[in-house]
DNA sequence: GTTTGTGAACCACTTCACAGCC
DNA sequence: GGCTGTGAAGTGGTTCACAAAC
């Protein structure tokens, strides 16, 4: 497969992956990694890494592998992820509050630059050096500050609301925690994530592992 | 596929979806559900629910669907939940605060009992009706308490010692939320979630969506 | 008529194995 | 000799389409 053409979903989740690992070994001053570095550090099969890499184009030279810093930009590049992206959080109860402080997310690109929540107690609260908006600010808030991503913290009853709210403020990226299936139109991209779920999917491998051994090393949402 | 042979993996994943689908047919006095029904709450096709739930053994009528609280029955005996699994926090920040008074877990069948923190600072202080113990308590505590699974939230340089520390312990499930890959021996179970990860995904699918339509749901671990 | 359960067809992803390049 | 890039083979998952059950 050479050059990009279009990307296999399973290989799309999996470039964030890369992308960590690559950082570290940029840390430790790395100049160049194998397929079998890089599959061993995220936890894949080399032959695995050669063909997800190919699908961005040929970036690796025989012999030797992949040059790190180049590999970073252009994994990047194929994100979508550098010039930082605006990220709006909904629903400011513990896990919006804990999110809006997640060091992993300015570290890799994403700048959270505003809070909603529909509690009037909760509106103008500090946090970090953001101040709580009222959910009548969202569409305003939305286009004078830039956003295109937005994390739904709410509760389940509320999240289909806050999502067609954000979706009528110019949001096409929602990634929602709210434990509920949402509806968006065509053209929004919407991603889940459920805390609940993940603990039930352990459970199950848990409860297997006395008979037949299985070890899960599972990506997120993946 | 008669009665529960090996359930394949992505199944397992959509188990949870179900389940929370159901109970919030049961809370409207809903009796039976179709696959129909169940896959477009679900957000999947009709024909997977009926694969996947035939994997369980077979729990339908024709003519009529599935019979809601039987079915949330037999999915919550095949995950292994019912019975409140004890969870331990390790790491006791932003998240794993967060997470401990996170109300989806609990009404999921899971109760959080022991919360660690290595920061002498964060020990001793109170976390709803949990107090916070120190790394050194961690064995015997887990014993104590029973805990069988850990949630991992601390910095990603910690990780891999609290996930030995854990598994010297005797957890044999963990749900990693530091942004690291970790090793731990066979008949662990581990699930990895990346909340960076998640939104880098997020990013490439909107960035596509200028060009060429694309709407991605999907739950989460996968 | 409705809806399940399932073989069969299809599609996507993974792994193998090796030619090609350094 | 070492390592990538990639066809080919293998595996697993999804969707179709229909017979069987109600």
């Amino acid at each position: 497969m050479r050059a990009g053409r279009r990307i296999p979903e399973a290989t799309v989740a999996r470039l964030p992956v890369y992308l960590r690992v690559l950082h570290e070994a940029a840390e430790e001053r790395t100049a160049t990694v194998s397929s079998e570095d890089l599959a061993s550090r995220a936890g894949v099969n080399a032959a695995q890494v050669r063909k997800d890499l190919s699908h961005l184009g040929s970036y690796g030279t025989r012999g030797i592998g992949y040059n790190v810093v180049y590999l970073v930009r252009e994994i990047n590049r194929v994100l979508g992820v550098g010039d930082d992206r605006r990220v709006a959080i909904v629903g400011i109860g513990n896990l919006g509050h804990a999110l809006a402080g997640y060091g992993g997310f300015v570290s890799r690109g994403f700048r959270v630059v505003a809070a909603f929540d529909a509690d009037p107690s909760k509106v103008g609260s500090r946090l970090g050096d953001l101040t709580v908006l009222p959910m009548s600010d969202l569409g305003d808030a939305v286009s004078e500050k830039g956003v295109t991503m937005a994390l739904i913290t709410t509760p389940a009853h509320a999240a289909q609301g806050v999502a067609d709210a954000l979706v009528a403020a110019g949001v096409a990226s929602l990634l929602n925690f709210a434990p509920t299936t949402l509806q968006v139109p065509e053209g929004v991209v919407l991603r889940q994530v459920d805390l609940g779920v993940e603990l039930q999917i352990l459970s199950f491998y848990e409860q297997r592992a006395g008979r037949d051994v299985r070890d899960e090393a599972t990506l997120a949402r993946a």
